[in-house]
DNA sequence: TTATTTTGATTGAACGTTCAATCAAAAAAA
DNA sequence: TTTTTTTGATTGAACGTTCAATCAAAATAA
């Protein structure tokens, strides 16, 4: 039989070389023989292990996804008041490995891409709502209802923009900066006194 | 000789196809002549007033970037106080054509495509700067220097943030919503009572 | 162990499609 | 007329997909 084992990480690596194709030619020009070239491999390695292009752009999104998942929930594991969680969320979408350029690159590309593409949408909804309920949850532990969800959905948009003017912009904002703002905003809907 | 007026129109009317193209089909599927269709003329006219494909969408996307400068310098003229230019610029980004579901879809379009094709990032970078400055300025004549770059970061930020949102999520955020968040954002900042 | 069989991994090329760009000619306006 | 505008056909390149053929490794049998 074939090496054991393979079959993940030929996926693994044709998803790298997915990411790393959008960031340097855009997704445009990110085409089969591209990618695969990328990944050290032939043309025809990507129908074999991802059926068709479409198959390996979405694996490529929910790699994407997976990976900010397991950041978050590895954070949160380890929180203990409300507090906490609402921390680890804003650290863990300010960890290192999610501002990587490429990641950035990718992710701009498959926001834009799914505007009209339902396979892409449908991952794309499901992270958004994640992220959402994880604020809400905690929020609604020390604020009155209505204040909570403003605070969530706040926090939630706040982070999205950080994270992007990071990532876009480079100079003017750090990711030590953006991490401040957003837990200052965090502490004025918590203190009162401030 | 020519016809008098029909260069600014042909121009206007294919910049307009072309952002309806990228809305219906995906920035991939909009091709020169799906949207030559598109404005009811032939796949030639792109070369005429355009030269070529690029062309055309570094036009759409300055005619884009001009639209929000128009709205926003028509909002801050009326302005009188800073808290009111602060409002004026909120006001410009949650405006209903910005938020109109192809301008949306234009925007994200070329913002994912902006990473690789320095054209593109030129008019994104002069927009970014253009916004915060706005925000900067308002910001310092109501708050100390520090507290002031952080307000209008974090406010700049949020405002790409919520517009996102209120753009990829189809319902649980709506503008008036987003308004409302932005605006209590600011009135943390500015309120030493609340 | 050693030889054989089985299975998946991988290639590279061929196919049909689609694209952007080009251009000669027609249509329209001055 | 002269000039601009507009068309629609053409071209060559690049694309995604498909597939027969080859290869390497594992499983099986002796």
């Amino acid at each position: 039989m074939p090496k054991v084992g393979i079959e993940d990480l030929r996926r693994r690596q044709l998803i790298a070389a997915t990411i790393t194709s959008i960031h340097e030619e855009g997704f445009a020009n990110a085409t089969i023989s591209r990618i695969s070239k990328n990944a050290g491999m032939s043309g025809g390695i990507v129908a074999h292990y991802f059926d068709d292009k479409a198959g390996l752009l979405a694996a490529t999104m929910r790699s994407l996804a997976q990976d900010l998942l397991r950041e978050t929930v590895k954070r949160l594991k380890a929180a203990e008041t409300p507090e906490e969680r609402i921390d680890a969320v804003i650290l863990a979408n300010f960890s290192v490995e999610q501002n990587d350029p490429e990641t950035v690159s990718a992710w701009l590309a498959f926001w834009a891409e799914a505007r009209s593409a339902p396979a892409l949408w449908r991952i794309q909804k499901i992270n958004e709502r994640r992220l959402l309920s994880n604020l809400c949850h905690a929020f609604r532990q020390l604020l009155p209802e209505d204040e909570a969800r403003m605070a969530a959905a706040g926090l939630a948009a706040m982070i999205e923009g950080l994270w992007l003017r990071c990532a876009l912009s480079h100079g003017p904002l750090t990711i030590d900066q953006a991490r401040l703002i957003a837990r200052d905003y965090v502490a004025r809907f918590l203190n009162t006194s401030a």
